[in-house]
DNA sequence: TTAACTGCAAATCTTTTGCACAATC
DNA sequence: GATTGTGCAAAAGATTTGCAGTTAA
């Protein structure tokens, strides 16, 4: 694991949010002042294989990473695109269930209109 | 309701799987021989806002569209990305009741490993 | 006539990749 | 010394957008 990797992961584990891309490039950049954008995707692409991060596409427009304490549930306003964290009790019995427990991982966005497009929208 | 419009909508309506934005332009050729790529996105984009159809980001690379009728679990396998529908019990009232009813969609996908990839990882 | 929509092509943005060099085992 | 990883820059892909022309209320 090459200190690129390390601190990549170490970002992320900081975080308590997810990331994008060029938003952890940015952060890595504060301490390797020379790392690479293409650095900090071949290292991501290694540590969601090794399952060691996730990947999100919340609202499809561009990937963004998360550690697997973070939230693993979304709520997603359909019109602005801003992301709520969810906690939908038992969800991992009911996929272990689903699955017969051989499932790794899971991400599950639910689409909403939150109040401030929802005024909006009436207007 | 533009006819390009209306085409695209009902590619996707005919279609028991999701597709992607290049697949429907091929398939929305074969009826409109000179509508644009540009136009088939520009719509997907109106149909998703107005709840018509679904964008899903399965693996991240591309996003691939479906209708409301299809499945809205799937089951992607994490090393080959190739995916399968899942049926969840009960989850629209799990999420109804996460969020108090205000959800208008969702998507779920459940990462594992599939048999082929397993037998190749062995190896 | 005017507002909304289109085809086309260029632009933008995200992500990947080839290559020569550096780091690590 | 061989393998693996890196920085850089170019390439590839997906998606968006400006614009002039069309369509249709």
């Amino acid at each position: 694991m090459s200190k690129q990797s390390k601190l990549i992961l170490d970002i992320l584990e900081n975080s308590s949010t997810y990331l994008s891309a060029i938003e952890i490039f940015q952060k890595a950049r504060e301490v390797i002042s020379n790392i690479s954008l293409g650095t900090v995707y071949r290292n991501l692409k290694v540590l969601v294989l090794k399952n060691k991060i996730r990947k999100l596409s919340l609202n499809g427009d561009k990937d963004v990473f998360a550690n697997l304490k973070n939230s693993h549930d979304y709520l997603v306003c359909k019109n602005c695109g801003k992301a709520f964290d969810l906690h939908i009790k038992n969800i991992h019995k009911v996929l272990s269930k689903a699955t017969k427990k051989q499932f790794i991982d899971y991400n599950l966005t639910v689409f909403f209109i939150c109040d401030d497009c929802k005024k909006k929208l009436v207007k």
